[in-house]
DNA sequence: TTGCTTTTGACAGTTACTCTCATTTCATGG
DNA sequence: CCATGAAATGAGAGTAACTGTCAAAAGCAA
């Protein structure tokens, strides 16, 4: 993904922002997100506070932080020209998620969970959704020749994420256990539905 | 709206509420929300900083306290069933907009205003919103005589939701002025095009 | 007025975050 | 290999949003 990076200093970086990451991870999953503080991951990680948040610029960012949503414009885009809109998207996903490595696999699941599971981490999640519903109507714009704000390729975009986060599992319930192969399953079936015209009028 | 309440200690209480709320969206207007601290607000509705929080168990809570979804979604709810389900979403909108107080309407727009434009708060609506996701499902499903998690009306919720989202004014851009007439429009045409069938594929 | 309950204010404490400054760590040209 | 500049780190002080406790004040009811 990542070209390597270079120099030891770059090395280095990239080895306490792994650190943290990891460390706040595992504390947030065995002790709860409020109940772990800054200092607690800094002191795990082996840094200062300072330097955590020199690294992450809120405690939130350290469970945020998201490159699959970039990864999944471009494969929208890479989409031949005459495939419609949702189609592109269904197959830009399975094409995602079937190129995502088991790790990579594994550490989204693991992130989460833990994003569906807090309230605040949740909220701040939805606002990236919006980005992205401005991204995919950019792209469904951009596909169809028309400009990027578009009126219709708005609406689309919005009622495509919309669909697809109606059937992420909720808050609330309890039993959340992040994204399983169920899930992308439901989230495949959603488009189709979407596509083939909902039971709307 | 509301019930007069009867004894003085609830009427002062609804008082000092409405004193705290005032004062807050004056100073959040005049300086910015970052700018302004609780106990500025305290000061202004001369209260003490404990009494603030005794409140709004957050500072964010002060705008964020939303009285308009419930009242939509039960007109939602008292549309006639052969209607169908984005069509009467869209009946509700409008019922609720026209029977809306002028002073409700210009505290509403003053509210948006300021949930819009600053990124914690828009994160939070937007939780609110799923909630509404939730609500709107389960009157659809409802009304279908289905049961209330049932899939396509979830999906069908979420598309709805996500169209709307998707028309209101966006963060970033700049001129945020809330929901004004022109959104409202804009909210409807959305719906329309929901129900005559998206440019999806 | 006299008790009882609710509301309030003062205060101390925690935590996320910000800023500043001195020290250490890496990079590099000689 | 070392001197010099640049970048990363740590320490510490400061702010602001909360939380919890406790005693004083205000409404209520007899």
């Amino acid at each position: 993904m990542t070209a390597p990076p270079t120099s030891l200093r770059e090395r280095k970086k990239a080895k306490t922002r792994a650190a943290i990451r990891e460390h706040a991870m595992r504390l947030f999953e065995e002790q709860g997100y409020a109940q772990t503080t800054v200092d607690q991951i800094a002191d795990a990680a082996e840094v200062s506070p300072s330097t955590f948040f020199r690294y992450f610029p809120t405690k939130e960012d350290v469970v945020l932080i998201d490159d699959v949503d970039a990864v999944l414009i471009d494969a929208v885009r890479a989409q031949p020209a005459e495939v419609p809109p949702v189609e592109a998207i269904r197959r830009a996903m399975r094409q995602v998620f079937d190129d995502m490595s088991p790790e990579t696999w594994e550490f989204e699941r693991r992130r989460q969970r833990l994003v569906l599971g807090v309230p605040e981490l949740r909220a701040r999640m939805l606002q990236q959704m919006t980005d992205a519903i401005d991204m995919v109507a950019a792209v469904i714009a951009e596909r169809a020749g028309l400009p990027s704000d578009d009126f219709s390729a708005r609406v689309t975009a919005g009622a495509t994420v919309g669909a697809l986060l109606a059937v992420l599992p909720s808050g609330g319930v309890g039993h959340i256990e992040g994204v399983t192969p169920g899930d992308y399953q439901r989230l495949e079936k959603a488009l189709t539905l979407l596509q083939d015209g909902l039971p709307l009028g």
